[in-house]
DNA sequence: TCAAGCGTAACCTATAAGGTTACAGATTGC
DNA sequence: GCAATCTGTAACCTTATAGGTTACGCTTGA
């Protein structure tokens, strides 16, 4: 069987979760609460958490803040999920970008 | 001379520098390179970076590769520092939100 | 069966990134 | 002095996204 080498130095590797999956997994079953429930308690539509449970949305300023408080967790750890994923979409199209060196 | 103490576990203490203020003055400045040109190099408008070395705009996804791309640097440094700025500037209304805990 | 929970479509607003064009103020070279 | 260049920025456009409300259909449990 043969294989590839591949750069891996730039490279995330494993295509990162949406932070939804993780607020769902880690935070809403363990508690046995549902979305209606803590759509509530975060004080934002059961659409807009809905949204993020499912990767139609990203993790806000403003929600990273508002799952630290109701799950008692860190904002910054949220929000850098959220970069994390984000990052490794730009990534994907770092070869379409059109960028001329200027150091390095 | 009456001191305060004040809580430091959550609070991020010294407002960040927006991220353009480091580009300019780390990146831009010591190659005495000038707006125009590291826009072109950049492969986005003047205006756009104006924008963001004066802090009206913040550091997208995209534009962290740019800039990994042109300054050979990380582009997920580039996108921690907005995210640090971004949730600076959030965590400043954490007392305005009406937030229910869930656990904690 | 019926209520509850869930996903989501349709429609609205507000904000943000990005583009082009154009203008005014500085700087610099001739 | 004058012209070229660089810079900030306003005006105006498009696109995308977060967030809201309402409403619909599906599933599941009492």
């Amino acid at each position: 069987m043969k294989t590839t080498t591949r750069k891996v130095t730039t490279m995330r590797m494993h295509n990162p979760p949406h932070p939804g999956a993780i607020i769902k997994t880690l935070c809403l079953e363990p508690l046995g609460v549902g979305v209606t429930q803590a759509a509530q308690a975060l004080g934002v539509s059961r659409k807009t958490l809905s949204a993020i449970l499912n990767g139609r949305a990203g993790i806000s300023p403003e929600m990273a803040v508002r799952l630290s408080i109701a799950f008692d967790t860190s904002a910054e750890s949220w929000l850098n999920q959220q970069t994390q994923y984000d990052l490794w979409h730009a990534e994907q199209r770092r070869k379409q970008l059109r960028v001329a060196k200027l150091a390095g």
